[in-house]
RNA sequence: GGAAGGGUGGCAGAGUGGUUGAAUGCACCGGUCUUGAAAACCGGCGAUGGGUGACCAUCCGUGGGUUCAAAUCCCACCCCUUCCGCCA
């Protein structure tokens, strides 16, 4: 029987030998395993297997026979009437695996990955984790505006005009507005490959199917994603991180090629299905944003301290932006379904006095590279062995440019650029209260 | 859009119905030789799944089909290369 195709996202052989273990683990999070029937299809699953497979060496052995028997000239027919019924036994026995083999599997592929044991227990987001907080959030003499109000009042903002083009949830932006959003591009590409050692990636932004299976968007998430009409079947890319990571798709790495850090900028795509009524007001989600994101692909054992890295990248556009921040470990509950573990970064938006998400570094452990069969060759035993998986914001641009919006407007309604940004500006300090044009 | 060729192990590349999971070369690992290295020579070397284990099963782009038996024959699809046309 065919067992190649592998869609588990679990260690399918931890999932039968320490069943107990790994329940107790995802019960962390929230989910409830079914622990009796998943062992009783396994059983049967066994038994069919191994009788199966016992139905193929009998037809593998028998036509070796035959093969022989002609090949010294001897008569054939009883052979063949031997084993006349064989192959509809062996059908039925397959046709029985695979059905069950199905089942097993989905079920398999809904079971999120399992929680790292240095999260915090919880069932929302009220019991992550502050790690850190850095930088001061200001203090204005006057009631800061929120980013839509200084967008529209500098002129340079137009959400009507998208709703025009497009519907809600879509964008215009005007002059030095466009410009200092694509500045923004430009500076966390340039730090990310010239300080941080990333390699710079330019990628499709639609992906097939099989990739967002490899990532892990579907079939779950079919939901958040869009997907083009007609005969092929693309969808349009929600984060970067799909196409990006599917690079290692199939693919069995050189070690010496290990770890690989990858930047890409792309448009991210995201219908935000069940989110009516959120964040309905100025751009803090839309249907259509840009980031910069951040993949490494890494030992396994380098994996943690490859999420600390990585965080610490994201960290540092915010602290050349002298933006305030904070970090925060997500906890069990809030975790995302292929992350073990995951750094939020959050920013200080003055007009909601509040630290919202601008960045999500995770590790997947080895969950996507199983998945995408992401492997690579261990130099020691020379065997394939799966490689970890890793992916950050670095950082969304659109909620990126709201923080600075709001954070350096002035009382006259006129916004600060931040030194950083001043070489991708052409000189322009500020963005001025009036612009015409 | 038209025409032709091709997808086989980490790579290159044989193989057109039967002890072929797959020749050969490269790469890689172990050994001999050498002061050491290279070269040469000898040996080893695919993946996935099942079984405590001897072993067994599956995999030659993907999915169907024919057959006692398929990398090999048939059908559909996908992808790649080359040439022509068109085009940002």
């Amino acid at each position: 029987m065919n067992n190649g195709t592998q869609l588990t996202m679990l260690d399918p052989k931890r999932l039968r030998s320490e069943l107990d273990t790994i329940a107790s683990q995802l019960a962390r999070r929230g989910y409830t395993l079914d622990c009796a029937r998943l062992s009783e299809l396994e059983e049967q699953r066994k038994r069919l297997q191994v009788a199966t497979q016992e139905l193929q060496n009998e037809r593998n052995s028998r036509s070796k026979a035959i093969g022989k028997a002609k090949a010294s000239g001897a008569d054939i027919q009883p052979l063949l009437a031997q084993v006349a019924d064989l192959g509809e036994r062996l059908k039925a026995a397959q046709e029985q695996l695979t059905a069950l083999q199905t089942e097993l599997e989905e079920i398999a592929l809904g079971i999120p990955n399992l929680p790292h044991p240095s999260l915090p227990d919880g069932s929302s987001e009220a019991e992550n984790r502050e790690e850190l907080r850095w930088g001061e959030p200001p203090h204005f003499a006057f009631p800061p505006l929120d980013h839509v109000d200084l967008g529209v009042r500098c002129g340079l903002l137009d959400l009507e005009a998208a709703a025009k083009l497009t519907g809600a949830r879509f964008t215009t932006l005007h002059g030095p507005l466009a410009r200092l959003h694509r500045a923004l591009i430009q500076f966390m590409l340039d730090l990310h490959t010239s300080e941080h050692g990333y390699t710079e990636l330019y990628v499709p932004y639609l992906v097939n199917a099989e990739s967002l299976r490899g990532t892990g968007q579907l079939p779950k998430f079919a939901a958040d994603l869009f997907k083009l009409q007609g005969e092929m079947e693309y969808y349009l890319i929600p984060t970067a991180e799909v196409p990006v990571t599917n690079m290692v798709r199939g693919e069995i790495i050189d070690d010496a090629r290990l770890p690989l850090r990858w930047v890409a900028h792309t448009p991210c795509f995201r219908s935000e299905a069940g989110s009516h009524g959120k964040d309905t007001r100025g751009l803090i989600r839309q249907h259509q944003f840009e980031k910069v994101e951040l993949v490494q692909i890494v030992r396994p054992e380098e994996s943690y301290a490859a999420l600390e890295a990585l965080t610490g990248h994201a960290e540092a556009v915010l602290q050349r932006l002298a933006l305030p921040y904070r970090k925060i470990t997500l906890c069990t509950g809030d975790l995302g379904f292929s992350a073990a573990k995951t750094y939020d970064l959050e920013v200080w938006l003055p007009a909601q006095n509040s630290y919202r998400e601008i960045s999500s570094c995770s590790n997947f452990e080895d969950f996507q590279a199983r998945r995408l069969q992401a492997r690579r060759r261990d130099p020691v035993s020379r065997t394939p062995e799966l490689v970890h998986t890793l992916n950050g914001s670095g950082l969304a641009v659109g909620r990126t440019l709201v923080a600075i919006l709001e954070n350096y407007q002035q009382a006259d309604g006129a916004i600060h650029i931040p030194e950083a940004l001043h070489p991708y500006m052409g000189g322009l300090t500020q963005i001025p209260a009036r612009v015409t044009g």
